[in-house]
DNA sequence: TATGCGATCGTCT
DNA sequence: GACGATCGCATAC
């Protein structure tokens, strides 16, 4: 029986068969630039009730020690922040509000931090979607309310600061990403980042990505409609 | 459907 | 000691 004979590390290898890794260059790349490219990719958690994949629906580009947006704004380095300053490729996670975690993907080069910080996804299948809401405890069906927000997500992915420093692009993490179906660019939509009105001019800044009329989407900012975002 | 507000604690000053 | 890269519930219309 040719098949029974090899390697018993064969079936926990499975899950990793066919893995489409993203290109390097994006995660070297600057937030600002991965930002709308990280739209459509599949981010894959391996959890205690089984693998849960889900589709990048909406960014925020936090990038570099010039914008009053970031937490390391103006170089500042501190324990929170210090995954930031390391290469592309990691999570940032942090607790917000005290009771809330925020994904983020840390890109570029060492010493530049750069970061995404991953504000919706959707669940890819409806199996996907059945282990979500186990974690999230939830009444609601609107999609929205299961992962649209950076905090729901993290809860509806059982993803919390021990995932800080977690390698993203490798599919042995329990937390990794993996390419997507390709996304048009004219379904792509920009707007100011939410809830940063502390950053003065880098408030207004259109570094926010999200798929048109998505209904995953957070917030529906009526003060700042979608514009649309060129490649 | 829209708006207002309280919860809750790690992080930094 | 102050303050969030948020969410969910209560209230109003």
């Amino acid at each position: 029986m040719p098949s029974e004979s090899r390697s018993p590390s064969q079936s926990s290898l499975a899950p990793h068969s066919g893995f489409r890794p993203l290109p390097a260059s994006l995660f070297a790349a600057k937030a600002l630039d991965a930002s709308p490219r990280l739209l459509g990719q599949t981010l894959v958690r391996r959890s205690e009730i089984g693998v849960i994949r889900s589709r990048i629906i909406e960014t925020e580009s936090y990038g570099g020690i010039e914008d009053k947006g970031s937490h390391a704004y103006g170089g500042r380095r501190t324990n929170r922040t210090e995954i930031m300053f390391g290469a592309g490729g990691t999570a940032y996670v942090y607790l917000i509000y005290g009771m809330y975690h925020c994904l983020n993907v840390v890109t570029g080069e060492p010493d530049d931090p750069q970061a995404v910080l991953i504000r919706a996804v959707e669940p890819l299948t409806e199996e996907d979607e059945r282990r979500m809401r186990m974690l999230r405890k939830i009444k609601s069906k609107k999609p929205a309310d299961l992962s649209g927000g950076p905090g729901k997500l993290c809860r509806a992915l059982d993803i919390d600061k021990s995932f800080n420093g977690c390698r993203l692009n490798v599919p042995t993490s329990s937390l990794y990403l993996e390419a997507g179906d390709d996304v048009d660019g004219l379904d792509i939509v920009c707007g100011p980042r939410i809830n940063i009105d502390y950053a003065e001019e880098y408030a207004a800044k259109p570094w926010r990505f999200f798929l048109k009329d998505h209904p995953c989407v957070s917030v529906n900012d009526k003060a700042n409609p979608p514009q649309p975002f060129y490649r």
